[in-house]
RNA sequence: AGAGGAGUGGCAGAGUGGUCGAUCGCGGCGGUCUUGAAAACCGUUGUACCGUGAGGUACCGGGGGUUCGAAUCCCUCCUCCUCUGCCA
């Protein structure tokens, strides 16, 4: 959520930002803002005062009690229910100000970097950077949805009968080549700082709030109605979440925390045929990382974080592009995300595996996540995240890139992980 | 799931209708003393919003109500504890 104080200091390069998202409506919406803003603040000045005064004569009235002024105390009295009246319309005012303030607020997405791209899709994405070899495959190549069967690792039709389309069930070497990379990513990221976490992965209204999945979002994760809690759509929301309501010391910044998770997104209306196999699914699993900056360093930290990421793949002897997405493409909390893709060789396609974004304090504002600097004030702090890595397609690349005739090898780094060194 | 009890500042714990944002203690911070530290003593110590400022307002689990006035009374929701039941 965006600050009100920003917008009006910044108000043209805020307008600017959301041009950049395509939000034509930018300017209207801001205008409103700032004029509820000035409503919800007049409401309350005038509230408080009028509140001050009762406050007085309540306590005048304690007294004249107190010394048996019952008169008196009855013609104060008077005086004091025509305030509460008064009081209670400025308050309805204030509340109802303040209530299409968060709601108008809610619907402006993160203003981007002055970085990012303008652009309206994924074709005005800019690539910075593209690693590794394409590997060179014979012609009887086979996309992983076909190796899968030829090798019965990865079993969707088995899923299917016991959930539905997008639950694959993953056996033997499958099942474990998904243990050990999960274990890989976790050792990773242990080395490099990040401290684990296990979070439940049902949330609460709160938390969705928390980190923008609410409002306007709720069709894209499953619900659990009984209890009203969410299945995460990823690890952000309930590690992110962990941080709603803090207010953490400067010096124990920056907090690094990863954790593995299954993912479970809905992915209403975004079936196709270019989705088949591991391309998209409804339950997948992924390692993420988190961090919580000071404002100062938080695209150092972006900068890091991509770096960590690339080398996670770079380790898996994946070839992989990194792009900076255009302010159309970019997630709705973001201000700079870099998506790393990787290249499927039987598919001949690039596969976004990566995610990392900078969310400023767009995701902070909404959780309340400050920190007390050195000067005793309290303000937000950044929060970024990546996936490190999310699963799926990551399987998908390393059954085809690294399929020969009659096997698939497996990456040297997952060896020791899996005990086995082809499929 | 049923019955009972409880939620107060970083922690611990008073306060049951009237200068209570809240006693006392611990912890934290600053100081005195000391070569330094400890101890002792003195002082200080929540968050948010409004206001140029002086200052004001709100917050005692969340929401609503009664009252001139609510931490205190009522309703409701949430959470935790104890007992019973169920269970990996």
């Amino acid at each position: 959520m965006l600050l009100v104080q920003h917008i009006r200091d910044h108000y043209d390069q805020v307008l600017l930002g959301l041009k950049k998202r395509n939000q034509v409506h930018a300017d209207d919406t801001l205008q409103q803002v700032l004029a509820l803003d000035e409503l919800r603040k007049f409401s309350q000045t005038q509230r408080d005062q009028l509140q001050a005064e009762a406050n007085t004569i309540s306590k005048e009235i304690g007294i004249l009690m107190k010394e048996g002024k019952t008169v008196e105390a009855t013609a104060v009295r008077d005086r004091s229910a025509l305030l509460k009246t008064q009081i209670k319309e400025l308050e309805e005012q204030h509340d109802q100000a303040e209530e299409e303030l968060k709601a108008l607020l809610y619907t402006l997405p993160n203003v981007p970097h002055e970085a990012v791209p303008p652009g309206k899709s994924a074709e005005d994405n800019v690539i910075l950077f593209t690693y590794g070899e394409i590997p060179n495959l014979e012609e009887s190549k086979l996309p992983h949805w076909e190796l899968i069967k030829k090798y019965d690792i990865i079993d969707f039709d088995l899923g299917i009968k016991i959930a539905g389309a997008g639950f694959p069930v993953y056996k033997g070497k499958g099942a474990w080549l998904q243990r050990a990379l999960i274990n890989y990513f976790l050792d990773q990221a242990l080395a490099a700082g990040y401290l684990e976490i296990q979070p439940p992965i049902l949330v609460n209204e709160d938390s969705g709030y928390g980190t923008g999945q609410l409002p306007d979002k709720e069709g894209q994760m499953y619900y659990v109605s009984e209890d009203k809690l969410f299945l995460i759509p990823t690890a952000e929301v309930p590690i992110t979440n962990l941080y709603r309501d803090v207010l953490v010391n400067v010096s124990d910044l920056p907090i690094k925390n990863v954790g593995y998770t299954p993912c479970f997104r809905r992915e209403a209306g975004s079936w196709g045929a270019h989705v088949r196999g591991l391309n998209r699914l409804h339950q997948f699993d992924k390692v993420e990382i988190v961090q919580i900056t000071h404002p100062d360093n938080s695209y150092e930290t972006l900068e890091q974080m991509s770096a960590y990421v690339q080398g996670l793949l770079q380790k898996l002897e994946l070839p992989y592009r990194v792009l900076r997405l255009c302010g159309g493409d970019m997630g709705f909390t973001s201000a700079m995300t870099y998506d790393m893709e990787v290249y499927s060789a039987a598919q001949e396609r690039w596969l976004e595996v990566s995610s990392v974004s900078n969310f400023e304090t767009y995701q902070a504002n909404r959780l309340k996540l400050r920190f007390k600097g050195e000067d005793k004030k309290s303000q937000l702090a950044h929060t970024l995240n990546g996936s490190a890595l999310a699963l799926p397609r990551i399987v998908a690349s390393i059954l085809e890139n690294n399929q020969e005739f009659d096997r698939i090898r497996m990456p040297k780094v997952l060896h020791s992980y899996l005990g086995f060194d082809h499929i």
